[in-house]
DNA sequence: TTGTAAGCGTTATCAG
DNA sequence: CTGATAACGCTTACAA
């Protein structure tokens, strides 16, 4: 292996001199410096990144936790971090918490160790407290997720909004037994979801009985709910659904259609994250478009201000705005 | 930041006591042992990564190159494998190169750098000439990609198999004119997919002329293939599709549908990858599954040997088995 | 069983 | 403008 050393005795010159050189400082003379980098050429050396990492104490690496990578929204949140980040020189680690605390746990130890630099939440599996401790070891930036007492910035979407615009929307298409689809119940923006879901169904439905269907993931999932749905007599089921993701819808429809019931006429359905599969389905999917790209971009941002700035860490709350997309299903 | 040093005084030992204890060595007396594990909790010590690596020369970290993580096949397939490196101890850069030359070589030179210790390249954009040059800074290894003359461990599916297994199905349903969708033209792999079709072609359909449909990624992109099929006439167009990816067979089908013409009986239709989306459709998608998981996992466990026992790289040819899945649309 | 000291490649400080 | 030298945190001969 070269090294600084080897370009410093072939060119006649110290350590010090090769080393401005590569860092392009002012005051080299022009024939040392033609000289260096001839020699640079010659030998064909490059820097040791391990070397720099550990001399500066950083290592340029960013990890992204994400509950998995099977799911598109995730996959494209990640994909558009990952994008700014490496266009700011940083790598990235994408790391799947498949809604585990302890595998998210494993990426936080990672901060204390200083295998990484900063880390962005997708998801939150740990409670706050725990995950607070972790803040003496680097930055952590929340991502499309929520949290009331995070002392952090919080880069998500505005769920509430996005949630009564479909509400309401269904609302107008004469439906007042709403049933709701989503993943995990422990999650802070499930959590909230659910809420906008209950205060809008309190306030504009007038109507007692809860339509939550938990556990609620991929088109066979979306499926299953109308297996059982269907289950129950006419008036007691819902007459339109509003899911967590568009997978689900697309289950959803694809198990209405089955049996024989007419989407929207007899029932609707409402997905999220405006994926392309919702132009696949028979009839087309409405769903709510999130800006993920904006989402990545300004979170990665966020996080590489105050890692080059080395500011302390501050609650942030950014929004963006989701917005409904209506098809045919509704 | 506390480091060995500070244990080591406070322990009363030297560093050299203090690495052997975190490092398990043997012969070091229990009473010390003791003590220093009493004074890390104590400082609440964590060993620093980053000198490890500097000191040992790597850092633990395999760059992971596919064309993007939009589709899901490659999302999969990059899971896989991160999820195995992981098990054994090593960080995953996962890199899109959005099919551009330029991008896999920035990431080729952090391998130079020392930046990553290894490349799972499971995309091939610039000349194997070039690509082979970085094998001096460390080793490479192929997932799901082929190349004829690559000196290094090729890991991928039966694509021959799985072409014949399809096109075979569409023969024994009636089909002579068999249309092929497929993304790039550039890659071995799409080539060897190509080529198989030609040959079968040739001996089993006897038909001269070429359907192919590039560029073809997204079920808009399938949609589109169907829109400027039907615009020639009933016996100058192709009877069936067999689509490079399961989004694309999706949009074809809708499209088909759309338009009135019925799957299978007026066209047939032939995905790739068997995802989920398989089971939305209507009808339900016939398939060619890749055991997805089993290629990452022999990859990473591939790469991970070669880096472990430092043994040079060797060609070495791994297939697995794709399968065709049959439902509805054939 | 333990400690001393060298060394990994780079950069920054300081004196010339 | 340049060079010697210390320093970053850790591991490992080697010596004791």
């Amino acid at each position: 292996m070269t090294t600084i050393y080897d370009i410093a005795s072939k060119a006649n010159v110290s350590k010090s001199t090769v080393s401005r050189v590569l860092n392009h400082h002012p005051y080299v003379s022009e024939k040392n410096k033609q000289k260096v980098w001839q020699v640079i050429e010659e030998l064909n050396y490059t820097p040791n990144a391990l070397a720099r990492s550990f001399r500066f104490m950083r290592n340029k690496t960013i990890a992204v936790i994400i509950p998995n990578l099977y799911h598109s929204f995730f996959s494209l949140l990640a994909s558009g971090i990952s994008k700014e980040l490496r266009a700011q020189g940083y790598k990235t680690v994408i790391s799947e918490s498949f809604y585990n605390a302890e595998n998210e746990k494993v990426i936080l130890e990672m901060l204390k160790f200083k295998e990484i630099e900063g880390i962005i939440l997708c998801s939150i599996e740990n409670d706050w407290e725990f995950i607070e401790e972790y803040l003496n070891y680097g930055p952590i930036v929340l991502c499309n997720e929520f949290h009331e007492e995070a002392t952090i910035p919080v880069i998500c979407y505005d769920e509430r909004g996005a949630t009564a615009e479909a509400l309401n929307h269904l609302l107008n298409q004469g439906h007042t037994r709403i049933g709701f689809c989503y993943d995990v119940s422990d999650s802070p923006l499930q959590k909230m979801r659910q809420e906008s879901y209950e205060q809008f169904r309190d306030h504009d439905f007038q109507e007692t009985k809860k339509w939550f269907y938990p556990e609620c993931f991929t088109i066979k999932d979306g499926m299953n709910v109308v297996k059982n749905l269907v289950k129950h007599p006419q008036n007691d089921r819902p007459t339109a659904l509003f899911t967590g993701n568009d997978y689900v819808a697309a289950g959803v429809i694809k198990e209405l259609k089955q049996r024989g019931l007419d989407v929207p006429r007899e029932f609707g359905v409402i997905g999220y994250d405006d994926h392309q599969i919702c132009l696949a389905t028979h009839p087309t999917i409405s769903t709510i478009h999130i800006p993920i790209d904006q989402l990545g971009v300004y979170t990665a941002k966020t996080l590489i201000k105050t890692l080059s700035e080395n500011k302390p860490l501050q609650r942030e709350v950014k929004t963006f705005e989701g917005k409904l997309i209506i098809r045919e299903s509704t």
